[in-house]
RNA sequence: GGGGCGGUAGUUCAGCGGCCUAGAAUGCCAGACUGUCGAUCUGGAUGUCGCGGGUUCAAAUCCCGUCCGCCCCGCCA
């Protein structure tokens, strides 16, 4: 090594030492005589300090010469610093290195950016340099916090006797889900290989081996459309379990949640998760995804509504639409003007417009309240808080009813973010999924999760006649209103899974194509298996705090799916092209 | 594919009812300074105002197009 010790570590224990230190040059204080600058690497800074006294001249030079981020290896003896001058912002802040030897390891220009705690950079430019936004110690702690959360489940699933097994990058299409990367094979003219959307397939292939449980921490590959919490590669835990069932997976998934946030974030994590039906959390909060630390709940108001003869809102109902609508408090802080807004809002978006009542003492404010029973007034009073509250209401389709709601609540907690209870994370596992959606677009019934999931035992016998009527056996796992994670109990059995294919509208040559190679391994001794996949990175995001999961991965790319560092994706050398016998012609692409 | 916001010194931004020979802060460069740690003080340099076209005597500013970035919807089995 280069150096005795790293930058973070020198204190008064040290006094007298003679110490080697390597690091970039953070802060240079040039007093004329006296100079002093920081020395910082991942592990914090130490100052150094040359006085002519001490110094000769041309060691004096070449501190003079020092430039911020140059990479310098400082010789020097740890002193204690004067009492008045002691630092105590920083665990070394008691002692300074009085400079001995400086070598220049390599200069640096100036920075295209500063390196600060508020930085407000364009992230393009930050991407473009990122091994430089990497020197911050924000980055840098994201990173590590995600590299010892990975141990950290790594360490668990081994004692618990999991198997890590790396599965193929180069596999094979399976359209169905999201829209594959592909990758061309040389060795066989127009043929193409795909990036795995998860691995999905081989971890069930797996379990068939006997292999009992297995995980992975596993890139994936998805070619959407990017978001905050959405990059073309991302990574995440994947785990298998051969005969388990549900109870068995979400046991052991809270219990590795619990070890490794635990041991990571300091945090406490209270285990079994809370629980909820998929059917419940599109009613009490319009999403699948609901966020726990809100507690808003939508009711089914059309009881209250029958009582009165607002006309509107009645033909909804008899329209075979919904009214509901959501309280909560301190309600005060929304002005007229912001319930106008939510009002116009509802009406630009096709709806009739957002029914109000303000709570204030024994009173009520509502421009319907001439129209409501007195009765329906006592039915729609809040529980909590009836004093000072708001509740809102529309009508009309269920699934629009939810949307409208869910944005109208955004806009209440943007304005009243005490709603949110602040500091925690509320794990939920939502359970009882349909197994089928109908895709009104394509007009086919498609999976929900994936077609690989098992449907509840009890609905097996009817997915004929009512395939959306079916449940599965998949479950999600949310954390504060994300999605982390899901997984499900697997089909094992052939017969079953090619009637999932058929319900979904798959022909038997094509699923045959397609899948075959899982459907044949079924038929040699599949054992009841499931499993899980947790989204490590935007896991991360979360427990960090950030915005993005930008933040939590070394180096992301654009919105474009681009990568403004090395400028992938480009064009490629016209041989290479023709060696996999690919012609481009863009223009005939729209 | 759609909606919103943004693009002006290296960086972050102001200027956007046309006169700007484009400013501020910070960074950079030079000088001063022996206890600083966001050092301080003095001085200096720096701009294809994203790109292309149009309107105008005159455009950073108005209009049209386009590119790039971010957020959201669609999409993400």
């Amino acid at each position: 090594m280069l150096r005795s010790h790293t930058c973070g570590i020198l204190n008064k224990n040290n006094l007298g030492e003679k110490v080697v230190l390597c690091g970039w040059v953070n802060s240079i204080r040039d007093h004329g005589g006296l100079t002093f600058f920081d020395i910082r690497d991942r592990y914090g800074i130490t100052q150094v300090v040359s006085s002519p006294e001490e110094t000769d001249n041309i060691l004096y030079e070449k501190v003079k010469a020092l430039r911020n981020e140059w990479v310098v290896m400082i010789e020097g003896e740890v002193a204690a610093r004067p009492e008045e001058t002691v630092n105590l912002k920083i665990p070394t802040g008691e002692i300074e290195i009085k400079i001995i030897n400086l070598s220049v390891l390599n200069k640096s220009n100036a920075l295209p950016f500063e390196l600060s705690e508020s930085d407000k950079t364009g992230e393009n430019l930050k991407l473009k340099y990122r091994y430089i936004d990497i020197r911050n110690a924000r980055l840098q702690n994201n990173l590590r916090s995600r590299a010892l959360f990975c141990h950290k489940m790594r360490e668990f699933l081994l004692s618990e006797n999991f198997i890590e097994t790396e599965t193929p990058v180069l596999t094979k299409s399976t359209p169905e889900g999201a829209r594959d990367f592909i990758v061309p094979s040389r060795l066989n003219p127009g043929k193409f290989y795909a990036l795995p959307q998860s691995p999905q397939l081989f971890k069930q292939l797996l379990m068939v081996g006997g292999l009992d449980r297995y995980f992975q921490i596993a890139k994936c590959f998805r070619d959407e459309d990017l978001r905050a919490d959405r990059q073309p590669e991302f990574t995440q835990l994947d785990v298998e379990m051969s005969f388990v069932e549900e109870e068995d997976i979400i046991g052991i998934t809270e219990r590795l949640l619990k070890h490794a946030v635990e041991g990571i974030f300091g945090r406490e994590v209270n285990i079994p998760f809370p629980r909820m039906a998929y059917s419940d959390a599109m009613s009490k909060y319009g999403s699948d995804k609901p966020d726990t630390r809100v507690d808003i709940i939508y009711k089914d108001l059309s009881d209250a509504i029958r009582l009165t003869d607002i006309k509107v809102l009645n033909n909804i109902l008899d329209r075979g639409g919904v009214i509901k609508g959501f309280t909560f408090p301190m309600g005060d802080k929304l002005s007229l003007k912001d319930i106008e807004n939510l009002d116009r809002y509802i009406k630009e978006e096709g709806g009739g417009g957002l029914g109000w009542i303000r709570y204030k003492g024994d009173d009520i404010q509502s421009p319907l309240k001439k129209f409501l029973a007195k009765e329906a007034v006592e039915m729609l009073k809040p529980e909590k808080e009836p004093g000072n509250s708001i509740l809102f209401f529309l009508g009309g389709k269920e699934k629009w009813v939810n949307e409208k709601l869910n944005r109208i609540k955004e806009v209440v907690l943007e304005k009243i973010p005490q709603l949110v209870k602040p500091g925690v994370f509320n794990f939920l596992w939502v359970t009882d999924f349909p197994l089928f959606e109908f895709n009104e677009e394509e007009n086919r019934i498609q999976a929900v999760h994936h077609p690989f999931t098992s449907p509840a035992a009890s609905d097996i016998p009817n997915l004929q006649k009512a395939p959306l009527a079916a449940r599965s056996r998949a479950y999600d796992i949310v954390l504060n209103g994300n999605e982390i994670g899901g997984g499900s109990i697997r089909i094992h059995n052939r017969s079953l899974q090619e009637e999932i294919f058929s319900l979904i509208g798959l022909k038997e040559e094509v699923y045959r194509e397609r899948f075959g190679f899982l459907l044949d391994a079924l038929e040699f001794g599949a054992p009841p298996h499931g499993g899980i996949a947790l989204g490590l990175d935007r896991l991360m995001m979360l427990m960090l705090g950030e915005n993005s999961i930008r933040e939590t991965i070394a180096f992301p790319k654009t919105q474009k799916g681009t990568c403004p560092l090395t400028l992938a994706p480009g064009e490629v050398e016209k041989r290479l092209l023709k060696e996999n016998r690919i012609q481009v012609d863009i223009p005939q692409i729209e």
